[in-house]
DNA sequence: ATGTTTTCATATTGACATGCTATGAAAAGG
DNA sequence: CCTTTTCATAGCATGTCAATATGAAAACAT
């Protein structure tokens, strides 16, 4: 029941680019160096990212990337399952529930459907644009 | 982010144990038919639960095990966090929080926080006499 | 053209976790 | 004793995690 370093790095990578691409696109070597990310393991992430257009790219010279919408469209949830895959706790939810030959006469499921929600009434109440005013309001420490 | 087939089996190993124990104690055996476990993974995961307290084992013939406490007494959370380890989202939020030489600049970590109580809030909350209720509403389909 | 800087695309790796199965010992009852 | 149960370890195949490695492709500057 953990949340993956893909994950959680890939809302920091998300962050980072928010808080840094007003002026011009982010580097994924910036990023790495303010976030202690390795540049590879970024790239990694940030490819699904990019296929899913929540960012956009520039290559070359001065390239990097960019948001493709505001902040405030990306909720948390949004951005972890990108990466994440599924957030449900158990597979059963997914699938249409078609895979457990369990079903109605399972009890459990009925905790599991609760828990999802309640992960989901998390991960679906922040956007992006709350963690940049929650990193504003830090005084912006780690960055440069 | 997934609960494994360990706390899965688990929770539905001690509601065999709950809804079958008022006579005898419940073989592992049994508990495996109904439930179409292996007996020996069951032996495994009841082990910790075991050591921990929460049943009471007789061997021999006529064994079998039986819970130490009424069924209302043990939270689905309880159970889980037994055989799963803790249910914390990141590593971050147990350790007393001293693993993590971001703290202070991390942003993310209210987000994990309040997933935490989110989580928290729902695992604890019902207890395996609610699942014992469901299941008789249900007419008790699985028991033989 | 050439070189540099960036992203993009795969493949590989080592460590660890998952989901079991196997073997056999120890206790208890008939 | 013999059977039935639990108890204790060990083993194993597969997969996931968390990266690292290699190199190509695009874009820009000179």
């Amino acid at each position: 029941m953990k949340i993956s370093t893909k994950g959680r790095y890939a809302l920091r990578l998300m962050l980072d680019i928010a808080m840094n691409d007003a002026t011009e696109p982010v580097r994924l070597r910036d990023t790495a160096e303010r976030q202690a990310i390795s540049v590879k393991y970024l790239e990694q992430i940030i490819s699904g990212l990019v296929r899913s257009g929540y960012v956009k790219s520039i290559r070359g010279p001065q390239g990097g990337y960019r948001l493709a919408k505001k902040p405030s469209e990306y909720t948390v949830g949004m951005i972890l399952r990108q990466v994440e895959g599924s957030m449900v706790p158990v597979a059963c939810l997914e699938n249409g529930e078609a895979d457990c030959e369990r079903q109605g006469q399972c009890v459990t499921i009925r905790i599991w459907k609760e828990l999802d929600e309640a992960i989901r009434g998390v991960l679906d109440r922040y956007t992006l644009a709350d963690l940049v005013a929650w990193q504003e309001e830090m005084g912006n420490a780690y960055v440069i």
